[in-house]
RNA sequence: GGAGGGAUGGCCGAGCGGUUGAUGGCGACGGUCUUGAAAACCGUUUUCGCGCAAGCGAACGUGGGUUCGAAUCCCACUCCCUCCGCCA
């Protein structure tokens, strides 16, 4: 969410940032709602204001005049209606405020779509074969560790099952980026719950505007995680942290659940896009001066597991138009996969300012007698399990058919 | 699922329907004293909104109701605790 005092003091750069995000013409019914609750507020509080007073003074006299009571009472009515159409208003412009994206940072290139974004550096070099490398469902049929047939059996179309070795592979990855990260980068392991309230994804920005990608429970209006992120975003709901806890890093593996109703056939090959997947998630509270520094070590330490996987993969910065709902920046990882022949996204990851941290209200406090003020979160995958189980399966495998585990993995297979 | 008890400020814990945003204690912060610290003593200490400001408004689990006036009365819901039942 955006601060409502930042579009009252610079509608222009606010009016910019949205064009530039492809949403002209976004602000004039916020800043209209504003006004609307703004008067209504002021004209609410100062006849309760005046109610309170006649009240008070109304308790402290012996008599109690009949006359002065129906009068309080009309006030009071008045009062009541006034608060309701002040309720009201506020609903309005929260509803307006919570469908605004995040500001673009100034470093992040314009553009208009995934076509305007900027390749920021390439890392390692494509695997030569002296074959023709096979796509991972032929590997992972015919060594049977992906069992695409009984994976539709169960749940229908983008549901695959893991077997022996494949299951074992993931299980392998899971336990050694959660190591990597908690012994070498210095976060903190969560295990979370999978099913959240609803309110949750609203502290995230996946609600309201993004419920047709979300699985949820009617019954008990329970909501399935789509990314570790939403529990992470709103593990400090509503506190104040002490400042010098902070920066915070959490590491979290979580099932994630996406409907993904785009395209019907688009992606249904493999085990690249399905409704569930595995992901291992870095989440990190920081200070706002800080955050552009975070970013940054975020996108290394994620890098780092493509590194020592030994997998060639580049570095792509978002353009203002691609960029996700509550980032402000994002860079994400891709993976070169030579089997499907293309460059698979494995994470992304994100500064997002104080978007977040306002819709979820956490706060932190600088010094112990400093006002409250809300940190900046970020968030990285580290990394999406199937897409690398993809590269591990493509990138190593040999002429036999047989593929080989990547050295930093032995220890888990 | 059944029965009972509870929810107040960072924590503990008061609170006849009317200067109670809320007594008191602990903690924390600032100060006095001390070579330094402890002890003692003095003071400060919730958060949010509107407003240039003075100031005003809101919040005692949540939502409604009664009343001129609700932390205090009524209703519903949520969560926690204890006991019983069931259970990975």
């Amino acid at each position: 969410m955006l601060d409502i005092r930042l579009i009252r003091e610079d509608r222009a750069a606010v009016e910019r940032a949205m064009v530039s995000r492809g949403m002209p013409n976004a602000l004039a019914p916020v800043v209209e709602a504003d006004e609307r609750y703004r008067s209504l507020l002021r004209e609410s509080e100062d006849l309760r204001a005046q109610h309170n007073q006649a009240s008070k003074e109304l308790g402290r006299s012996k008599e109690k005049p009949q006359h002065l009571l129906d009068e309080l009472r009309l006030m009071g009515e008045r009062s009541a209606e006034l608060q309701r159409q002040t309720r009201e208003a506020k609903d309005t412009l929260d509803a307006l405020l919570l469908e605004l994206p995040n500001l673009p940072h100034p470093s992040v290139p314009q553009g208009a779509d995934a076509a305007d974004n900027v390749v920021v550096r390439m890392v390692g070099t494509p695997p030569a074969f002296d074959f023709a490398p096979l796509p991972h469902w032929e590997i992972g049929e015919r060594l049977d560790i992906i069992d695409f047939a009984r994976g539709v059996k169960l749940s229908g179309s983008r549901f695959y099952v893991l077997k022996g070795l494949g299951a074992r592979l993931q299980r392998a990855l899971i336990a050694f980026m959660l190591d990597l990260h908690t012994k070498s980068h210095g976060y903190r392991e969560v295990y979370l719950p999978f099913m959240l309230h609803r309110e949750c994804m609203v502290g995230s920005g996946n609600l309201p505007k993004f419920a047709d990608n979300l699985y949820h429970d009617a019954e008990e209006d329970y909501w399935f995680v789509p990314t570790a992120e939403v529990p992470l975003t709103n593990l400090h709901r509503d506190e104040i942290l002490d400042g010098a806890s902070l920066p915070l890093y959490y590491a979290a593996y979580t099932p994630c659940f996406r409907r993904e109703k785009m395209a019907a056939g688009k992606d249904t090959r493999g085990i690249k896009r399905g409704h569930q997947f595995d992901k291992v998630e870095l989440y990190k509270y920081v200070r706002p001066e800080d955050s552009d520094a975070e970013l940054d070590r975020l996108v290394a330490d994620a890098e780092d597991v493509l590194r020592q996987l030994g997998l060639h993969y580049r570095v792509v910065q978002l353009c203002t138009g691609d960029l996700g709902f509550a980032s402000c920046k994002t860079f994400d990882l891709e993976v070169w996969a030579p089997g499907s022949n293309e460059w698979l996204e494995v994470s992304s990851c994100s500064n997002c300012w104080d978007f977040q941290a306002r819709r979820a209200n956490v706060r932190f406090r600088p010094d112990p007698n400093a006002k409250p003020q809300l940190p900046h979160t970020l968030n990285g995958s580290g990394l999406a399990l199937p897409r690398v189980l993809i590269a591990v399966l493509e990138n190593y495998q040999q002429p036999d058919g047989s593929v080989l585990v990547p050295e930093v993995l032995s220890r888990y297979m």
